[in-house]
DNA sequence: AGAGTCGGAGAACGTTCGTTCTCCGTTGTC
DNA sequence: GACAACGGAGAACGAACGTTCTCCGACTCT
């Protein structure tokens, strides 16, 4: 009937449950998971909690929902960092820009995954599955990158590292030079690469 | 008496207080910090909570007190892990095999700063200004040992980052070849210093 | 118009938190 | 032996947590 249907309607596209989640990002990103409450939650996203536990069924879930998120969000951004540079080395090295964009909006406070698995992965499994399978893709997409490039997957792997190390460093000290120290160190780990490279294909 | 002799001997300055610090440290690092409440650290340390109080006024001050410990066991630890090495390049690259040994501990669970940091910074200053003074005393150690290699200051921050993301990858993806993995990593980049020292000084 | 559903505001519930307090047995001292 | 001081076990406290429920006004559909 025409009710289902703009349920189903609404269910596919659901700005109701976006809201949520982005309401939830920000606060639980910005203060940690435990130190928001879902009232804090229902305020900030304008929702009452009768509404908001008829689309979530737990606090759990919201934040399995908002690790989600982060981490579709996280995997477009830096394709699309990645898809414009033309040459493997610029490829290689866009996730290096695209962090000092990151780092230096006011709210970057590292890693959520990492926040995340800190914060609650002993008392929730699920949570450190997510944060585990996200930071297996990530490595996976730069030995992607690297091979790719016609570089060893070990590479990618290196190059993984100096990218973790910088948003932890960079969330701490608040110093957001890290991106450009990282992509120098990257730069550094690139030309042993290449001369290798022309090595052993010689 | 025979008994409080020991006492000191095992440890110099307030035993009770020492073992209040490694109990919260242990269940701390475990669970993250809002998920132990002071009922499970006065089980842990086998302390009344009337004696807890009078030891500590609060449990944010125990927080600080764990992770000061933490900080001077690292120093400690990395320090030590360096001393034992003779050449500059064996010196620089003594973290990468310390971090492995690590890492394979059963309780590791990555860098307790980066997890107190994601949790409490916001909420509190303090352990936001701790977290950030052990990082960048890191950063200082490592370009410390760069410099007296002869390298530049550069290298050591880059030689951090590398740490640094092995530590939250190994302690996430629960793969200890982190370690292996950022000291080639370190080896590459020691390399390019090498070369690059070699042209200046020539 | 009237019956029935939906959802908003927020009270209520049971639990747990950090912190304080009460009771009471054990000490050491005169 | 009397007594003050200490400390252990855990009850008590107010606040905050996640979750559910109650009330009630605003809709929809015939």
């Amino acid at each position: 009937m025409a009710r289902q249907g703009d349920a189903q309607l609404q269910q596919s596209a659901d700005p109701l449950r976006q809201r949520i989640i982005e309401a939830a990002d920000e606060l639980y990103y910005a203060h940690g998971f435990r130190a928001v409450g879902m009232d804090a939650l229902r305020q900030h996203a304008r929702v009452s909690l009768k509404r908001l536990y008829t689309v979530f069924p737990s606090k759990e879930s919201i934040v399995l929902a908002v690790l989600d998120y982060r981490h579709t969000m996280w995997a477009d951004e830096i394709a699309a960092a990645v898809a414009q540079e033309g040459t493997p080395r610029a490829r290689l090295l866009a996730i290096y820009d695209y962090l000092a964009g990151w780092f230096l909006s006011d709210s970057f406070r590292g890693c959520v995954f990492i926040n995340a698995f800190g914060e609650l992965a002993t008392e929730s499994p699920a949570v450190a599955i997510k944060a585990a399978d996200h930071k297996r893709e990530f490595r996976r997409f730069m030995e992607q990158l690297a091979t790719e490039a016609g570089f060893s997957e070990e590479l990618g792997d290196q190059l993984m590292l100096l990218a973790e190390g910088a948003q932890t460093t960079a969330a701490i000290t608040g110093d957001s030079a890290m991106a450009l120290k990282a992509r120098r160190a990257a730069e550094s780990l690139l030309s042993v690469a290449e001369s290798t490279r022309a090595q052993s294909v010689r």
